[in-house]
DNA sequence: GGTAGTTTGTGATACAAAGCACACACCCAT
DNA sequence: ATGGGTGTGTGCTTTGTATCACAAACTACC
């Protein structure tokens, strides 16, 4: 799974290719860390030796966006972040909702990577009847049934499915009724979405299942 | 980050693109299913269906290996898997290490999803005193200066960093140098490695953030 | 056992992404 | 203010990947 979408560009401009969106914020992490080390300017070249990549490929992807580089000198690392994170949608911050409160949606909501990043887990969803009204990590988990409903009040954009696989794909068909068009889902399956709906998948398994390959 | 690898076809035949390396599992783990369910052969066309790609993708992706199916018929579903099963290197089991018992090496070292693919979790590293010798789901946490005769002795051949990413690249240096060639890295960074060793990334904050991109 | 209907395996083709290389812009030192 | 040095932006080339399309191989049914 890794990585399944089915593209939808949003905005105007060129049509940009989905692997240069999915680059888009290692760059902007790369230059997160430059600038919290007081750093003012980098090159393609700086970045291209820290993402293992060629300094072409990133001025490429930059020139999808505008140009943000002066000749001779190099990206202003403040301005280019900015720049970056607005075309990426990351000035501003995300509802999202966890459908699955089993081990995994617990380590999910309680995971503290998210929310500094801008990515706020205001629901927690689970079918079972047992863990409906218990709370985790300050939420008050909620029953599936409401899920449309809590969708449009809170103003979620983003599910994050971590149920049984056999459950999986009828919580993402729920997800998207709901209006949800962005899934991050931890489930082993390839999901069925339609178009305008994008899914990344998280399988560590998937992951490991390929590497062998290389050692064996 | 999400997947970087510098390559290193192993064994003789045609190089194959690490693209269709990494789809293999998905092949395995659908056929998995169809075979559960007593199907007995599938065909390209609805080996696509399911996993939302074209059966002409499919064929040519197998084909890279050699000629498993039938005209007119399909592939038999369980002489498939195990030949993918087989070409993959999951034929067998592999040991692995968790380095980092925070957090989420703790719910990574508990997750069930490992040991029935055949992913054995056989010792747990920390570099902090206050947890080396702690029993963590039935693994008794070493110090990271017994890293590389522990690696030797147990046969571990995967490594699994959840460290703080302050301490990521360190620890991917300690892995390499005590001869691991496959990582799967939980830090958000993009580590340096030799070419030879393969590094998966798993980063749920890269995958919502390249999102956003189609809801903003 | 012949024929209609499938589905594979794969060259050929089309499409997409990455890399090259250089004109041009800008900085800085003098 | 002028010139040497540096690094961007981008058209062009190369490399890589996906798709097409069809002959060949197999099945099933009469």
């Amino acid at each position: 799974m890794a990585t399944t979408n089915n593209i939808a560009n949003t905005g105007s401009g060129p049509i940009v290719p989905e692997v240069v969106i999915q680059r888009l914020p290692r760059y902007v992490r790369v230059l997160t860390q430059f600038a919290d080390s007081g750093e003012k300017v980098i090159s393609s070249e700086q970045l291209g030796t820290r993402l293992q990549m060629t300094p072409a490929q990133i001025r490429k992807d930059l020139s999808y966006f505008g140009r943000f580089g002066k000749q001779g000198r190099g990206y202003d690392i403040a301005m280019l972040e900015g720049q970056l994170r607005t075309i990426l949608g990351l000035d501003r911050t995300w509802n999202a909702a966890v459908v699955g409160m089993g081990r995994l949606g617990r380590a999910v909501v309680s995971y503290p990577g998210f929310a500094p990043e801008g990515f706020n887990i205001l629901a927690a969803f689970d079918a079972s009847d047992d863990i409906v009204g218990q709370t985790i990590s300050g939420l008050q988990v909620r029953s599936i049934s409401e899920l449309k409903t809590s969708v449009q009040n809170l103003d979620i954009k983003i599910g994050i499915v971590t149920v049984p696989i056999e459950h999986a794909q009828e919580v993402i068909d729920a997800l998207v009724d709901a209006g949800i068009r962005s899934i991050l889902n931890y489930a082993p399956l390839s999901p069925q979405v339609p178009k305008g709906v994008t899914v990344r998948g998280i399988d560590p398994v998937l992951s490991l299942q390929s590497m062998t390959y290389y050692i064996r």
